[in-house]
DNA sequence: CCGATCTCTTTCACACCCAAATGAATCGCG
DNA sequence: CGCGATTCATTTGGGTGTGAAAGAGATCGG
């Protein structure tokens, strides 16, 4: 049902594709059930596992530029998933926390990810998924050649 | 200078960061010595290998939408690399094809994305590399579970 | 032959991402 | 102390995606 083969040895490619084909069905998934977004869903992680944090630090760990977490937080704030206030300690930041919805939401959004994780790691396998996860890992931390 | 660590065994996510990087490498590198975007060249890789193409077609096999894959091609004709032409064998259709420019622009970009592909296989090694390539098409291939 | 239905593309409203420029606050060093 | 460099966030402008619905053409059954 889906071609793939036109884009055969060019990992880079092959890496949009899916990540776009994955992306959609959680995206789905996360809104029906949780009714937030994937990249939501994974700010809301963040701030429930590590607590409050400044909008640089959430953009550092998720690999997003800083305009991309502003709008972010913006429509989470919006939607009442999170507080945004100044840091009184250094007035040009921003600390960002959950509120009380988020805290549930990201609970949901939790059970949701993990089961749709849990379905991954099983179309894999168990040793093919902990070389993807290495292997994605690699090429995250160090992508860039110079910086 | 980047962590991942933060998404411990959740590989969407991992997956979207991964992804997102290698996106931003690689567009940038791409619009600096071929002028074109990353989604554009997997356009212009696919007209040039296939030849001229419908518009359902380009977008199954790059797993994008119909109004992902209007867009895409509306702004890639503005920029002179594709012209669209009705379809007279059946006029709902368009058919698109590679201008010179974009055919010229598809082999630049080429060379860039083989350059960029190369060094993600070194940085893998080459038996990481052939899993990671057969477990990622193996997600976006069947990543639905009714449909 | 013609209306219900299907298919292909587009339009719409929105979420999301980037680079570059800007604004605001802190830092650092003379 | 004071002023330039740095850092954090936002704004701006544009490319990229989505689902839902609309429009146009093909198709099929009666």
């Amino acid at each position: 049902m889906a071609r793939v083969r036109a884009v055969d040895r060019r990992l880079f490619l092959l890496i949009e594709i899916a990540a776009r084909r994955l992306s959609r069905e959680a995206d789905a998934r996360l809104r029906a059930e949780a009714n937030v977004t994937a990249s939501q869903s994974a700010v809301l992680f963040l701030l429930l596992r590590r607590g409050e944090r400044r909008l640089g630090s959430i953009g550092e760990v998720l690999a997003l530029g800083a305009p991309a977490v502003t709008g972010l937080v913006n429509r989470m704030e919006t939607a009442g998933l999170v507080i945004k206030r100044k840091d009184s300690s250094d007035k040009r930041g921003a600390l960002v926390d959950l509120t009380e919805a988020g805290r549930r939401a990201a609970e949901r959004a939790d059970q949701v990810l993990r089961g749709f994780n849990a379905e991954l790691d099983d179309k894999l396998g168990e040793t093919d998924a902990a070389i993807v996860y290495e292997a994605l890992t690699r090429l995250a931390t160090d992508a860039d050649p110079v910086t």
